[in-house]
DNA sequence: GAGACGTATGTAAACGTTTGCATATATAGT
DNA sequence: ACTATATATGCAAACGTTTACATACGTCTC
């Protein structure tokens, strides 16, 4: 069936196509015309064309979110929140996966050739010399769980630091003694900053602390490594994970050792995903909510859609720490 | 700054817009011209809109998927797949969430409006109103995880019904006695036929198979109606459940009230998630491999793009076993 | 040197909308 | 009855590409 264009409804009406634009896109249009309209194209089955539409009107409504790590627990509910919350503004959203290396380059040419109306970053990392394009094209930039200081670019990210305090002042209260901080050999922006605060805040609490850092692609290299470290005879009795994730594998490996959770050490996570509140694991962790996340990267977009030379912003997101049994529980 | 269009290059190239566009899409060009051509539009910061290009080319290049659940584990690591596979193909992905109700109307209008070459609908249920609008637009569906026998769509799906016959010839091997089958209680396509499958086969070796359904959206009610299913004096020695995350549930349940899985009661689940091979689950499942489910996707879509009028193939993706320690360890 | 052919370019008509402007008709105010 | 205002419509010019067709210029063949 070939699809009718606006031209055949119109003819097909006996109005202009200027009536029907104005029936489909709430334009204003005497209430008669516009049902007849409405009839008619739906009887012809057509569709406004949202390409044509686009080039018109200099705006996509779309959004393009470009990302590695799909998969990952946090960020598919992250990408779901999204998903939801560009819908119900009618938004689209265009995904475009970082490549193996995860640079975000080719993401960002297609957002450019797509004309998106922004881009939204979760993903590795980014030339210098795209990040410069990129700014130059005007193109609005959001980054999530990374900031870059540069003027053009926004984005949202956790209150990694505090959660890291959060994380060092519990096990402190809870009479931890040799506390480590456990992250990727290669840390993200997220990851750095989780372990600094944690490190900072023990430190202040005149407590040192070891920094284990784990190469972390596959999940047996990390739990062999931590079965090692946890054999040592001054094994740490509390470990925060930069993920719970890796708080998982970490608690994966006490078991296998034959040591008890909480009792021989403490594992605090980071995110909250949905695996943390089960039965077999009941980690306590810093809850990073998404849908925060997702709410405040779209009070940005928002703006930055309805005036485009609103001062940059970015976004700390709290967390905040959730109770549960990898850490001993407080008197009260 | 104000965005290059193909005519300033050309002008400022002193070429036509013919040639420009020729140089950026692999036209027939002058290797000198096409290098001109492209320095000054790099210098001008210069990149093709695509929306242009789709109006004029009749064609998108765009793929919609619409789905709920992208946060489910398995769904998301399709999601993954499918992203960098259509990305190889230099297809957008945009991905339209179904609404709360499941419904994929939204998302299918929107593929409409988008004019996409294809539609990937992964999520629930669709009013035939709906696919009917769908086959008469022209424009080609394809069902994940569903098949509807309709002329004009097509689709890839799981042999569920085979990996429920695996499932139970493990445990009737394994000498299991009282089989049950763990589904929700409003059962999708795939449920559904897994329990089939297993009963079935299960009834062909003389065993009958209780159908546990339950609803599912909440863990903690499956949770507890679980344990109060495995409490019972004449509880089941052996379930076979819909997919991963119910099986864990169950695992959890059956550990909650100190019974042993495998001794007690076998498990097994399907999908082979992450999760499935983490040591806190050892599950024996059914895999899935969503790699291959995007393979065969992929295939269809390739295609039905070059040859409109190819028939409709439904394909079906071989499951296979994968033991772990969720079910009691065959003597070689 | 004429024709035939190949290669590189240019011209201009689409593609399907939106929207500023002009026009027409109805309603109200004097 | 005339002007002023509001409401509903139509006209036509964009929006930024691609591509069929025409043209121009060598080069080769005889």
């Amino acid at each position: 069936m070939k699809k009718a264009t606006i031209r055949e409804v119109a003819s097909a009406a006996g109005v202009s196509t200027a009536a029907v634009s104005r029936a489909f896109s709430g334009g204003v249009v005497a209430e008669d015309t516009r049902r007849k309209v409405l009839d008619i194209a739906n009887e012809l089955g057509y569709r406004p064309s949202q390409v044509a539409r686009r080039l018109v009107r200099q705006r996509s409504d779309m959004v393009t979110l470009v990302t590695g790590r799909m998969a990952d627990p946090f960020d598919a509910v992250f990408l779901e929140a999204l998903a939801e919350a560009l819908n119900e503004r009618q938004i689209r959203l265009v995904v475009a996966p970082a490549s193996r290396q995860f640079d975000d380059t080719g993401g960002v040419f297609q957002a450019l050739e797509d004309r998106s109306d922004a881009v939204i970053i979760a993903a590795g990392t980014m030339p210098l010399e795209t990040s410069d394009l990129l700014v130059r094209s005007g193109l609005p930039v959001f980054l999530a769980g990374r900031v870059i200081e540069a003027p053009g670019i926004e984005g949202v990210v956790a209150e990694n630091a505090d959660g890291g305090r959060q994380a060092a002042e519990l096990f402190m209260r809870t009479g931890c003694e040799r506390l480590a901080y456990l992250g990727l050999k290669d840390p993200t922006f997220s990851d750095r900053e989780r372990g600094d605060g944690f490190a900072a805040t023990a430190a202040e609490m005149g407590r040192q602390t070891e920094m284990l850092r784990i190469a972390g692609s596959d999940d047996d290299h990390v739990f062999d490594t931590l079965t090692g470290i946890l054999a040592r005879r001054e094994r740490p009795d509390a470990i925060f994970a930069a993920t719970d994730r890796l708080a998982f594998l970490a608690i994966d490996a006490i078991r296998a050792l034959g040591l008890r959770v909480t009792d021989d050490v403490s594992v605090i996570g980071f995110n909250n995903v949905a695996t943390a509140g089960s039965r077999s694991y009941q980690l306590t962790t810093i809850d990073y909510p998404a849908t925060a996340a997702v709410t405040a990267l779209l009070t940005l977009l928002d703006r930055r859609l309805k005036e485009p030379d609103a001062p940059d912003t970015n976004i700390r997101i709290p967390v905040n720490l959730v109770l549960r049994n990898t850490t001993v529980t407080l008197a009260l």
